[in-house]
RNA sequence: GGGCGUGUGCCCGAGUGGUUAAAGGGGACGGGCUGUAAACCCGUUGCGUAAGCUACGAUGGUUCGAAUCCAUCCGCGCCCA
C-alpha cells in the first residue's frame, strides 16, 4: 500500500496544519498513516476544496445512540473546519451483515426494516451533523448496481489469507463457528463504498479498522489516492462491560426521554466515568480532563461527577433546563421516594371479578405491561416488589377488592408506576 | 460424495430410561445495604390463582414410563475426497 504523492512527505507541513491535525484527532485511537492528516488538510487548503470525509452506518436498529455520537462529533469538527461529510447509509451492507467483532452471523434483517431505519438514522445523525455541509449517500445506489464482472474485479482485490487475518473471523475460524461467504465479502463492499464517493479519509469505531483499511487498500485499484484511515474508541454501554448497542440493551439513544437518559448515566459503574467525560458528555478535553482528575484525585465526590456527567449528557441535545429538571425528578422519585409526575393511568375494568368480586392482583400488573404473565406478575408481589401508595404489598395477597384500588397508585419496584382508575 | 461428531431453558452448560420443570454458572428481575455505582447478602427466573399442561432441533417409533433408546429429516462442525 503505496502513498500517493499527496501524501508523500516532500517537505513537512505547516505548524499550523500540524496543530489543526491534532485538535480534529482529538481522543482518537488511529491515525493512519501516520503523520499524513497535516499534510492532507494543507493540501486541501492549498487546493481550496474541502476534504471528503466518509463515515458509514448500517440501519440494522432504528437507534443512533450516544456510541455513535462519539464518531459523529468528531465529523462534526471537521464540518465545523469547513469539511465535507458523505453519510453512507449502508442499505445494502446492512442486508449483508458486518461481522466486525460478532462471534456469530447477524440476524438479518429484512428490506422494510432497513429502510425505515435508514431514515430515523439520518434524521438523529442530523442531530450532530451540519445538514448545509453533509452528503447523504444510500450505498445501494453503487451496490444494486454492481455487474457480476463487476464483482469479480473487486473480490480480486483481496485474499482469503487476508480477510481471515482479521480478528472476529479469527476466532470463530479456530472456535469451529461458522463464517459465510458473504460475510467475507462485507469488508470488500465497504471499501467499495470508499471507491463510490471518493473518500479522502473514512471513520470508524475501532472495530472498524479492518474495513477502513480495505476502502484505503481498494482505492489505488481503481486509480484514488488512498484514504485516511481515522478511529475513535468504542463506547462502552451502561453495563461498563459491552461496547454500547442497541441489541445488549446497554445504551442511551440520542432520542430518550431526557428523565430516563439521568437515570441510565446514574446507574453506570463509576469506572466508566472517565470513559464517559471523555467521549459522551460534550465537554472538551480540557473540561472533561478536570473531572477526570477530580474524581481521581478524591477532590470531586463520584456522586458529585456522576450527577455532572448525566446533565452534561442531557445538555447535548437539550436545554439546560430540561437536564435541571431530570435532576430535580431523579431526586425526587430515588431519594425522596415521591410518586413521580405524569405516570400513566391504568384502567382495571376489563380484568375479569372473581366470584366474590375481586381482582386478581397478578392480572392488574400484566395489564399494565410490568409482567408477561400472571406468574411473573405473582412472584413480583411475592418478592416485595409491589406498592400500594407506597405500601408494600403482602405476598399472601393475591386477590383484592377492585374498589379499594380505584384512584391508588401502583407501583412495581423503584421505577414503575400506574395511577388506577 | 464418504466417515465421525453435535443440537438442552434468555446465554453458556450438566444430564444417557423413572424423586428432571431439568444441576451449575452468567444475565435479567425483585428485596436489603448504598451514592438508583461497585462490592456484598437474600429471593425469583415455562404456562396455569388450581387440577393440570407444555418443554430438551423436527417428525415418527420402542416402552408402563424418553431430554435420555431406534428411524428419518433439518442445522452446525471436524476429517477424508
Amino acid at each position: 500500500m503505496t502513498d500517493t504523492p499527496n501524501d508523500a512527505a516532500t517537505t513537512p507541513p505547516a505548524d499550523e496544519f500540524v496543530a489543526a491535525a491534532e485538535a480534529l484527532a482529538r481522543g482518537c485511537v488511529d491515525v493512519l498513516p501516520a503523520g499524513a492528516l497535516a499534510r492532507r488538510l494543507q493540501h486541501a487548503a492549498d487546493a481550496g476544496r474541502p476534504l471528503r470525509v466518509k463515515l458509514g452506518m448500517d440501519p440494522t436498529s432504528p437507534d443512533v445512540h450516544l456510541g455513535h455520537a462519539v464518531v459523529l462529533q468528531r465529523l462534526r469538527a471537521f464540518q465545523d473546519a469547513g469539511h465535507v461529510v458523505v453519510l453512507i447509509i449502508g442499505d445494502y451492507t446492512a442486508r449483508v451483515g458486518d461481522p466486525s467483532g460478532r462471534s456469530k452471523s447477524r440476524p438479518v434483517v429484512d428490506g422494510d426494516q432497513i429502510d425505515a431505519n435508514a431514515r430515523t438514522y439520518q434524521e438523529q445523525a442530523f442531530r450532530i451533523l451540519d445538514p448545509e455541509r453533509t452528503e447523504v449517500r444510500w450505498n445501494g445506489e453503487w451496490l444494486a448496481k454492481l455487474t457480476p464482472l463487476e464483482m469479480f474485479r473487486l473480490m480480486r482485490g483481496a485474499t482469503v489469507a487476508r480477510v481471515l487475518e482479521r480478528d472476529d473471523f479469527q476466532k470463530r475460524f479456530t472456535s469451529n463457528a461458522p463464517i459465510s461467504i458473504l460475510e467475507l465479502l462485507y469488508p470488500l463492499l465497504q471499501g467499495y463504498d470508499s471507491v463510490a464517493v471518493e473518500s479522502d479519509i473514512e471513520f470508524g469505531g475501532t472495530d472498524q479498522l479492518f474495513n477502513l483499511l480495505m476502502g484505503r487498500h481498494l482505492q489505488p485499484q481503481y486509480g484514488q489516492t488512498p484514504q485516511l484511515v481515522i478511529t475513535t474508541p468504542l463506547l462502552r454501554g451502561t453495563d461498563g462491560v459491552e461496547k454500547m448497542s442497541k441489541s445488549l440493551g446497554n445504551y442511551i439513544g440520542l432520542d430518550d426521554d431526557p428523565n430516563d437518559v439521568f437515570g441510565k448515566v446514574m446507574s453506570i459503574p463509576d469506572e466508566l466515568m472517565p470513559e464517559w467525560y471523555r467521549y459522551a458528555a460534550g465537554l472538551t478535553w480540557d473540561e472533561a480532563e478536570a473531572y477526570v482528575l477530580g474524581v481521581e484525585h478524591g477532590t470531586v465526590h463520584p456522586n458529585h461527577a456522576k450527577r455532572t456527567l448525566a446533565r452534561h449528557v442531557i445538555e447535548r441535545f437539550h436545554p439546560r433546563s430540561v437536564a435541571q429538571g431530570a435532576e430535580e425528578r431523579f431526586d425526587a422519585q430515588f431519594k425522596r421516594n415521591e410518586v413521580p409526575e405524569g405516570i400513566p393511568e391504568l384502567s382495571i375494568a376489563a380484568i375479569p371479578r372473581t366470584e366474590a368480586g375481586l381482582v386478581f392482583l397478578p392480572a392488574v400488573l400484566v395489564a399494565a405491561g410490568w409482567a408477561t404473565s400472571n406468574g411473573e406478575g405473582r412472584r413480583l408481589i411475592q418478592g416485595g416488589a409491589v406498592r400500594i401508595d407506597g405500601t408494600q404489598v403482602a405476598a399472601s395477597v393475591l386477590e383484592i377488592d377492585p374498589a379499594t384500588l380505584v384512584g391508588v397508585v401502583l407501583q412495581a419496584g423503584k421505577r414503575r408506576f400506574a395511577r388506577i382508575e
